[in-house]
DNA sequence: CCGCCTCGATTGACTGGTCAATCAGTCAGC
DNA sequence: GCTGACTGATTGACCAGTCAATCGAGGCGG
């Protein structure tokens, strides 16, 4: 009982130990960049030692965004449990990805460039992920309906509202689209009061 | 003279051949799956001769995009130059991005999905037709500022509305965000009106 | 307490397959 | 006979994934 366990957790461990060694890597020299034995180094363990936690290398990827992306899904539905307006709630998610990138550069990038913005990522299974966002973010519009213009489509708005968190999240990791005076707070204002604006019913 | 000229058209005319053939294969396996023996077989000429027109494999992506996007530029700016409302050119721009996807899925699919939405574009010089265009867009919203609310920064609408733009062909592309009843009219509409009402002065 | 056994963890040299790119040569028009 | 279009087999680099061998901790019987 208390062995399986311990060894489970070693297991775990050492899993981590890889993925957050692959993340550095990934993010400097990208996805296709890096070799597998780069990882291994990383992680200061041996070449094979990989195929023992990780089924391949694209295993690696996936399993470094699918653990990313349910912690970026529980937020969001925690923030709408949490209650308040339209604006608190998409204030709080926008801060939240947007807050990402202060806290973990290399994680969202990795994820950003080389899981979401990537061909690969438009053909099942990770897309699901996407749905899941879509979903949970019309939701949440439709349940401040009375806040919204009537005509406004929540699903249409739902991926505006992400696209423009990926285009943000992509002009931070280039850093390239905006000049270095730009915040990350006032990158999360613009947004949200442009969006909000944009779908807000008239006074 | 009429030699020379002649040449170059032929030359011309293969370069647009091999670039034709490209797209089609390039939005079917995508670029990393197409072999280059594909477009040369798709083009119906030998292997050897794509590397009689193109200095290889990256080379005919890149040329795909340059061309479709220096239309792009000239398109917008000459959208500017009509003149009309803010909304007008705003329409129009979207309009004709989104047409775009209507007139030549493959190449949109190809432009978006393989040289946009792909981790090497956020790397030079590519990226800077993107620059381009952020600036072209910075530019039109500046000379309607009567139109748009005092504080909005001029750079960041670029980026949000160039985002939306960005999603919603991806959604197209993908044929996974929207369900079918979703026209491309319907779209541009919904972008212009909602990121139009997000920055405009209040009556 | 000791030797031995088991089994997962660990190692890294090696292999196999994939393609991009080359190149030596042919062909056709001027 | 010169020039540039054209051919496609060959090559060379790259690298993911395999595998046979070693290690070492924990358990068990004597």
């Amino acid at each position: 009982m208390k062995g399986k366990a311990t060894r489970d957790e070693g297991f775990e461990r050492k899993r981590r130990q890889i993925l957050s060694a692959a993340t550095k890597v990934f993010a400097q020299k990208g996805y296709t960049g890096t070799r597998v034995g780069d990882i291994a180094t990383e992680a200061g363990i041996a070449y094979g030692l990989i195929y023992h936690y990780f089924k391949n290398k694209e295993d690696i990827l996936n399993s470094l965004f699918q653990r990313t992306w349910s912690v970026t899904l529980k937020v969001i539905d925690e923030i709408d449990q949490q209650g308040g307006s339209l604006r608190d709630k998409l204030r709080s998610i926008a801060g939240f990805l947007l807050e990402a990138w202060n806290l973990e550069p290399d994680l969202v990038e990795v994820v950003v460039v080389e899981v979401i913005r990537s061909p690969k990522f438009l053909e099942q299974p990770n897309l699901e992920a996407f749905h899941k966002t879509f979903e949970l973010l019309e939701r949440i519009l439709g349940q401040h309906s009375d806040e919204i213009r009537d005509g406004v489509d929540p699903r249409m708005s739902a991926v505006l509202f992400l696209g423009s968190m990926e285009i943000l999240l992509t002009g931070f990791v280039s850093r390239e689209f905006f000049d270095d005076t730009f915040s990350v707070e006032a990158a999360r204002d613009a947004v949200v009061d442009t969006f909000l604006r944009g779908i807000a019913r008239p006074a």
